[in-house]
DNA sequence: AATGAATGAGCTTTCATTCAT
DNA sequence: TATGAATGAAAGCTCATTCAT
């Protein structure tokens, strides 16, 4: 992949050298997570991983680059649930495909709700690099879906729009979800409000 | 409470010191706008300002400070359009009342788009103090609406969750038009999807 | 007192200035007694005293003069107590010259224990200058209460060194109480004690 | 106890390390020589030790542990000669005990007399920390020597009130001489002097 | 005389990064 | 390869002092 702006040092090609990359990165999760970006520091990230400085940057060439990672593998996951969603739903109606990518948003909550928010809130801009943006290909696979359904959204609006702005939606109120009534991620008529509020925007009806 | 934490050191007495804290403030601005929190120094900021570093601590004790009265006073400014939006409207059906303050809030993006997106997604979050969010001021507003028009919105679910959810709602459709479709703001057609989405969202009607 | 290594700026000869000089002094005791040298700034002292940091350098040209003025004062109470228990004790025997000498002592550090503890130990060196050193004048009393006995002071030693050594030893007695035992000071067989102690010295008898 | 608040932040593994360490010492030692605790500032210690400031801030968290650390080594230092001295007299008489005391005191302030008296009255009082302020070691063995003795002593003052007042009373005196007379430390007929006031004090025989 | 705004050298401390071993 | 000692630019902040008003 020779247009990624940060390359991995080196492909750690051998067992041990995938080990302790893996254990790098495990320690910033685990900085991030209790400490937001502002804690993260690549001594304390070395010490906790119990490797030597000089260690992880052998794999991580700079302290960017090692946060970047963690961001991609987080957003990898999230793009398996969405793919799993899309995959799982084909041929069925709108709403029942709706449904289950807002069930797969909350899948997504669930996976490491602190580290989730501080990647996306937390992070300075310069950390997000366009084409590293992994929550683009989260996207790709909500394109994907709304495609499939054009003709059950309402005219007007493009579907990449549409696309980014139910994401943005779900995104919203689920972040809003969790820090103020965390418990409702569980609720599944919360689930069913927001689905109804995601069909609402793609094909309202007379609200009269 | 005129010891409160987060107050100013020292109120300036004298003419030229309100000029100083001006020019501060609206270095710091600056350099907000052009590198993000993370960006601001307070030897950049004063010397941004053409002032001495010993002036900016005379009459911001810190950093964190200089910072927060920013956003205090950005979101004064916000408090105001909200407020205004909210007396122009009073007696007006629910769907006006929504567009005005649909309205109000893309005004508010205009104001300062870029410090706004600043000062909502990149600052820490102990730089939000309970009393000092003045976000809680913009809400109170939207309150205030919807409790006006309780009887118009559906059941389960309380006036505060619906503003906040609003508010989110709103907050997040901006923010993603401002960076990607900056123009979709002097859009009437725009306003109008997002009032239709605001109003699905309080008042959903059947989509079968 | 032209050979005073620093001067007042300005003798207050107005009642105004005279008053001013006093409120600036007794703010400094009042932050040396609370925070120690360290904790003496300039502005806590002018602000403390009410006046502004404009007026503090019209009347003291330096920091280190103001807290030099104060020893200074403390100090000439100091050479009172001694002056008067000199005279008080006039043509009487040693041991009840050095019982007064002992007592003005205690009376001199129950005079502001804390201010006399903070000039003689937290000062650094350079606030020290030798004809400024008030010590000095309370030692001229010892010297000359000394000499009046010095017949029945054992052979050897030199009144100058004697004297030093007395105010030495009653000093590191009366600080050492001052910290562990504040209430040995206001018991006369500690006083005794101390006094039996100094004519041992001054004096000794075959300890066989 | 390994996360002591005045512990060092790191302990030097190599022999590079240890070397470190020992020169930001003794840059230490040499500034607060020349320039008292008050010219002690981290970038000045670094700069005399030829290190960089953040090596001195790998080993020593802050500038107090710095000279906390001094301070130890030096007292660790005073109290071997004071427990060689109680050994090498075990069994003797209270006078000649007492002189080796007082030899192994004027030992002490021959070591390096001006570290010595910067030590003992140049340092802010949060720098002893209770079992970390080595005087206290030095004292046991005063103690020690005291208690084996306890019926030699006059009666109504505990050991360890005599053991301080003793300290307390010789390094009065040899600060003293140290500062006004240091010849006198090399005089064998001073330190006679010395004994014979501490056994006064220990055990007064009447002046009459 | 008095005020207080302004100054800036200098302090303590952090942390991403390098490089000799 | 792995280690960890060393680096030093740069950050936040203090405070004695000056000077225009």
């Amino acid at each position: 992949m020779p247009n990624r702006k940060f390359d991995l040092k080196k492909q750690p090609l051998q067992e041990r050298a995938k080990f302790t990359v893996d254990v790098i990165k495990q320690a910033g999760i685990h900085i991030l997570r209790e400490q937001g970006y502002a804690g993260v520091t690549t001594n304390k990230v070395a010490e906790k991983a119990g490797v030597s400085i000089g260690s992880l940057y052998q794999y991580f060439p700079s302290k960017e680059v090692l946060v970047a990672e963690i961001k991609r593998d987080h957003f990898c996951q999230l793009r398996q649930l969405f793919q799993q969603a899309y995959d799982d739903t084909a041929g069925q109606a709108l709403p029942e495909r709706a449904k289950a990518f807002v069930m797969a948003s909350i899948d997504a909550h669930r996976l490491d709700p602190v580290l989730h928010s501080v990647l996306n809130t937390d992070l300075p801009d310069f950390e997000v690099k366009e084409d590293d943006d992994s929550a683009v290909s989260v996207r790709k696979w909500i394109e994907k879906l709304l495609d499939d359904h054009r003709h059950e959204i309402r005219d007007g609006v493009s579907i990449a729009v549409a696309a980014r702005l139910s994401y943005s939606l779900v995104e919203a109120i689920l972040h809003d979800a969790v820090s103020h009534a965390p418990e409702s991620l569980e609720d599944a008529s919360f689930v069913d409000e927001v689905v109804l509020m995601l069909l609402a925007y793609l094909k309202p009806a007379p609200t009269g």
